[in-house]
DNA sequence: TAAAATTCCCAAAACGTTTTGGGAAATATC
DNA sequence: GATATTTCCCAAAACGTTTTGGGAATTTTA
């Protein structure tokens, strides 16, 4: 049986409500009277039952995230590093972090519902936001706050982390040209993802900038899987005449491209240029090592959390908008 | 506001008792009522208030995991595959995930105190489990039911998943041999570590089976991720009379030596055999291919999950022990 | 028909906090 | 010396459930 505010209350032969106030730094309680109570609640190892707390206060210190159900497979370093992220940013403002991951869009539904009705969270992190997101829509008539890596276009304003990667783009698209390559392909995700959408915005655009043609049987789209990835490869590499430089919408996605390039006999890197995007510490020990678009994973979801728990805490607007620009690192898959 | 259980209560001319029991599925409540009460509540949204029923029913139907500060970098792609396993095991089950990640030692201390003293969860699933390991003894110590994926030789008893590889480790070094590979070296992990124990008294044992020495200078520690393997390798591989075969204590380590290797002006499969553990998914994406010891990850989630539940619910031991055989994945990185 | 058993429901207590609205003692002000 | 102010503390209510211990109808049994 853990220690209550009572056990600790009755050895003083003080109120509980003393020592809850001596606790939470309340200043009508005597210096002297604060600092025995503080001495023997520690001493004692008192906490403070989370539950009743809750109840009583009407929140819960807690955020949720749920890993969207897109993301079946699970198995992408990104989001490692993004929930670490997220707990370490959390655990500083002594917040938790509640995770679950759909099997389904319908038990993501269900989960959503149910962590939003049973009160169980104080705001959620959205995370692979869609161009209309059911999720957006649900939370802003909910009422309860949140914050998303990518906006949606439901017309609905929230805090959020955009990428903006159209110079970089250009950038890494001018160096793969210096190295030779000119059939470009893009390796892209689902349609109707904000990243999906961007990153073949801005493809296309460094493009047009260089003066090249994208033909439309040159853009793909995968599940963002490395399998899928591997897949798309396969096929674009079976054709008549086949692209020489391939750039992939995130790192994931191009650990299975290079696989297949590798299989298809052709030299990364020398024959053929490709890169990925996201900048996982992985990328640095693939064959070769993969060049790629950085994000600080770790600092967007610091900036996530700070942004959340400033809305949970007050209505003040405070930032609406954290822009970031990716860090391009060229490596020996683009040539070097 | 969310929909209490006063308001449905209220609607239909009900004691909350009745809605509260007509709910939990009772029998002393008439069908016509429970059927009236289901749907009611359903059409106005109530889902039971989490901090409520934890209170009152004193348990919190939340388990915790946090993530051993040893693996600070927190991007290693076994533990999004093992969490995201007990994320779908325990939402089966209707329970949630805690979790956080340990930015030190002490800290990491300090979160099991206050998730065990302030009640935030009804039990704990330890990884990276360590020879003498501190949270066994205070876990066992504290009452709170625990599971582990490994057993620790503090002669406690606690339920937990151990993996037995002797015999398939043998099998490994058995195809190496007869692909002509025969200087082994062992690129393994903090010595305290049970993974890291019982992996490499395997590899001794199955290279003492094949006839072959190992000579200490061959066996190097590693912080287990890609970058230790890389720099371990870097120095094993500039030596005068380099191994040419480099069994690693898990496939993120291999990674780093992979890259390594081939810095190095190796081919790996033909000049150079590399095998890791675990069997992640990306492991069949890297170049080449690498060869691996596979753990059904999720399934040993899976099973941590119910064993733990089950401690829960109710002291019965249940099964003490599972015991898990990896599974042998022959790929190119040892000659196929 | 009376007693016994069953069916269906409910009022009140409890879980462990925080917050409200004072109130007694000590100190300051006139 | 009387009043006003400050200092320090506390009893009770509240948060939204679940559980306890009946109790009033209704049905069955004798």
């Amino acid at each position: 049986m853990p220690t209550t505010i009572h056990d600790v209350a009755k050895k003083l032969n003080l109120s509980i409500t003393t020592v809850s106030r001596a606790l939470d730094g309340y200043d009508d309680v005597a210096d002297q009277t604060r600092q025995l109570v503080i001495e023997t609640a520690n001493k004692m190892g008192y906490a403070p039952n989370r539950a009743a707390r809750q109840l009583r206060r009407q929140k819960t210190d807690t955020i949720g995230f749920i890993l969207p159900s897109i993301a079946q497979r699970f198995d992408e370093p990104f989001f490692t590093e993004f929930i670490s992220g997220l707990g370490e940013e959390l655990s500083r403002k002594n917040f938790d972090l509640l995770v679950s991951n759909a099997p389904s869009a319908e038990g993501e539904r269900n989960l959503y519902h149910r962590w939003v009705n049973s009160h169980k969270v104080d705001g959620f992190i959205l995370n692979r936001v869609r161009r209309h997101d059911w999720r957006v829509n649900y939370l802003a008539q909910s009422g309860l706050p949140f914050v998303g890596l990518g906006k949606s276009h439901d017309g609905i304003d929230y805090p959020h982390v955009r990428i903006e990667g159209a110079e970089v783009y250009l950038r890494l698209v001018k160096h793969i040209r210096e190295h030779r390559f000119s059939r470009f392909a893009f390796i892209g995700g689902p349609n109707d993802l904000i990243i999906q959408i961007e990153r073949l915005r801005w493809f296309k655009s460094a493009l047009q900038k260089c003066g090249l043609e994208v033909g439309q049987y040159n853009i793909v789209s995968t599940d963002m899987s490395s399998t899928g990835g591997y897949e798309a490869a396969c096929t674009l590499l079976s054709g008549a005449t086949t692209p020489d430089a391939l750039l992939c919408v995130n790192d994931q996605t191009a650990y299975g491209v290079l696989h297949a390039a590798h299989e298809h006999g052709f030299s990364v890197g020398t024959d053929m240029a490709i890169a990925g995007f996201d900048g996982l510490r992985a990328s640095y020990h693939t064959q070769p090592p993969l060049t790629t678009l950085g994000i600080p994973v770790s600092d967007v979801a610091h900036q996530l959390v700070l942004m959340l728990l400033s809305k949970i805490n007050s209505q003040l607007p405070e930032a609406r908008e954290i822009v970031i620009k990716p860090e391009l690192r060229i490596r020996a898959s683009t040539g070097g």
